[in-house]
RNA sequence: GGUGGGAUAGUCAAGUGGCCAACGACGGCAGACUGUAAAUCUGCUCCCUAUGGGUUCAGAGGUUCGACUCCUCUUCCCACCA
C-alpha cells in the first residue's frame, strides 16, 4: 500500500530532496492516521492557471490521497516583489485589487482539480507584514550574497548586465520564511524553484522548527512551442478555462515528442501504459496522431465534458481534415461597401491593412472558401465567409 | 560622489553624417509538403486604399541642405574607483 502511494507521489518528479522524510510520513499516516502537511505557493500574477500549474495541482491532489493536507499558500505579499524565477526582467508589481481579483479566479480553478476540503488557503501576507524591519534584517542576516549569485538567473542576469534589483534578493528568504511559519513537511514547486525551496529547508533548520520540509520538483512544462516554458506572456500555453475547441486543438498542435511528455506530467494513465502506447507508435502499430487525439480527449474532458470533447474532435475533423468551415464563427457587420483588407481588420483577424495586403499577396486570404488576389477588391452588399490562413476566421455581413 | 561605457523594431544585434524603414539571427505569420506533428524549401515581418505618403533608432533641444550617426541637457542601465 505505501509502495503505491509512494511510487504515485514520485511519477514525473524531477527530484526529491530528501525522500525518506516522505516515506515516514506517509508510514504515520497509514499506521497511526496522521496526516501531514504539503505546501505550495502561487503567484497571484496571472489571474489564469494553463496546464503547466495543473502538474502541480495534480501532484498535490495525489498527496491528498494518502493523508496530505495542502497548503495553498497564495504570495499576495510576496507578488508585490516579484519572483525573479525565469525571468529576464524585474516584474512590475501588481496592485492590491489586481491581486484580490486573480485569486478569486485563481482557486476557483485550481478547486476543478484539488479536493477542497483537504486544502486549506493561506496567505502570506498575513504573518510577512509582521515579520517588520528587523525580523527582515535577521533574516537577511541568514543570506550571502555570494550564495545569491550562486542562482542561476541572478548569474546570468548580473553577467549579462540585466539589472537585479535588490528586492529580488529577499524573493527567496520571504519563500522560505513561508515554511518557517506554516512548518509544512513537504514543499513541491517547479525545478525553477529549487533555490527557493531548498532556502524553507535551511530557515526551518535556523529557526529550530524541529522539522526540515522535504522538497518535491515537477519539471517544468513545455509549451506549445516544445522549448520554453509553459506561460501567459509567451502565448505558448493551455488555458484551464479555455474553450473545449481551442483546447483540443491545442494539444493537436504540439510535436510528437513533446507530446510523451505531455503523457507523463498531463495524463492519468499508469507510466505502463504510456510505455506501451509508446511502443505501439515505435513499432507503427499506433498512428502517432490517433495517440495524440486521444491525450486531447482526455485533456478535453478533465475541464469541460467528455461529450464537449467529442464535439471538439469532430468540429476538429471537419476544419482541418476536410477543410470546412467551423461551426461558431464570430460574426460582423458593416454599412455598404467595403474594401477587403478594411473588412479583415474590422473583423480582427488581421492586425493592419499592411498586414492584410501581405497576406493576400501571399494567396493566404479566402473568401467563401475561394482564394483571393486582389488588394484592390471591394465587397459589395451580401454576406462573406473570410478566411486567413488555416484557423483565422469570420463572417461578414455587408449591408 | 568620481571616471568610463551603453540605450536601435517582439528578443538578440549591425549601423558611427546622405546609398536607412534600418544588415543579420531568433521568434512570429503565410505558402508548398503533411497528421494544423517534426524536418525541409519559399515569401513576408512599422503604419497608411500605397509603384506614393507618414512616423521611427531612450526623451527634449541644437548644429547641418541632410542626423540612428555630431553637440547640450534629462532619464535609465552597466563597469571600475570611493
Amino acid at each position: 500500500m505505501l509502495d503505491v502511494a509512494l511510487n504515485e507521489i514520485k511519477r514525473g518528479t524531477a527530484e526529491i530532496i530528501d525522500e525518506e522524510r516522505i516515506v515516514k510520513l506517509l508510514k504515520a499516516y497509514y499506521d497511526e492516521g496522521k496526516t501531514y502537511t504539503v505546501k505550495a505557493g502561487f503567484d497571484p500574477t496571472a489571474p489564469d492557471l494553463h496546464l503547466g500549474h495543473t502538474v502541480l495541482l495534480q501532484k498535490l491532489a495525489i498527496f491528498q490521497k494518502y493523508g496530505g493536507r495542502i497548503q495553498f499558500l497564495i504570495g499576495n505579499f510576496t507578488a508585490a516583489i516579484g519572483d525573479p524565477t525565469g525571468k529576464s526582467a524585474t516584474r512590475k508589481v501588481l496592485t492590491e485589487e489586481d491581486i484580490a481579483k486573480n485569486i478569486t479566479s485563481y482557486t476557483t480553478q485550481a478547486f476543478k482539480i484539488l479536493d477542497e476540503s483537504k486544502t486549506e488557503i493561506v496567505y502570506n501576507k498575513e504573518w510577512l507584514e509582521k515579520l517588520g524591519a528587523l525580523g527582515m534584517l535577521q533574516l537577511a542576516s541568514n543570506l550571502t550574497v555570494a550564495r545569491m549569485l550562486e542562482r542561476d538567473d541572478f548569474s546570468k542576469r548580473y553577467a549579462s548586465q540585466t539589472p537585479i534589483a535588490v528586492s529580488e534578493f529577499i524573493y527567496p528568504l520571504l519563500q522560505g520564511y513561508d515554511s518557517v511559519h506554516l512548518q509544512s513537511d513537504i514543499e513541491i514547486g517547479g525545478t525553477d524553484q529549487k533555490f527557493n525551496l531548498l532556502m524553507g529547508r535551511q530557515l526551518q533548520k535556523v529557526y529550530e522548527i524541529k522539522k526540515q520540509q522535504a522538497v518535491l520538483m515537477m519539471p517544468i512544462l513545455e509549451g506549445l512551442d516544445g522549448v520554453q516554458k509553459m506561460s501567459k506572456s509567451l502565448g505558448n500555453y493551455i488555458g484551464v478555462t479555455d474553450e473545449a475547441n481551442d483546447m483540443f486543438g491545442k494539444v493537436l498542435s504540439i510535436s510528437d515528442a513533446l507530446m510523451w511528455r505531455y503523457f507523463e506530467l498531463l495524463s492519468t494513465k499508469t507510466l505502463e501504459e504510456i510505455a506501451e502506447i509508446k511502443s505501439g507508435v515505435e513499432n507503427g502499430s499506433l498512428h502517432p496522431k490517433k495517440v495524440k487525439e486521444d491525450l486531447a480527449l482526455e485533456i478535453t474532458t478533465r475541464f469541460h465534458t467528455e461529450e464537449l470533447a467529442h464535439e471538439a474532435k469532430a468540429e476538429f475533423e471537419k476544419v482541418h481534415a476536410r477543410s470546412q468551415i467551423p461551426t461558431d464563427v464570430e460574426e460582423f457587420s458593416c454599412e455598404g461597401e467595403i474594401w477587403i483588407a478594411k473588412a479583415l481588420v474590422d473583423c480582427k483577424i488581421e492586425s493592419s491593412t499592411s498586414q492584410a495586403r501581405r497576406d493576400i499577396k501571399q494567396g493566404a486570404v479566402r473568401i467563401n472558401q475561394e482564394k483571393i488576389s486582389e488588394i484592390d477588391l471591394q465587397l459589395s452588399v451580401g454576406e462573406y465567409v473570410l478566411q486567413v490562413g488555416k484557423r483565422k476566421f469570420a463572417k461578414l455581413k455587408v449591408n
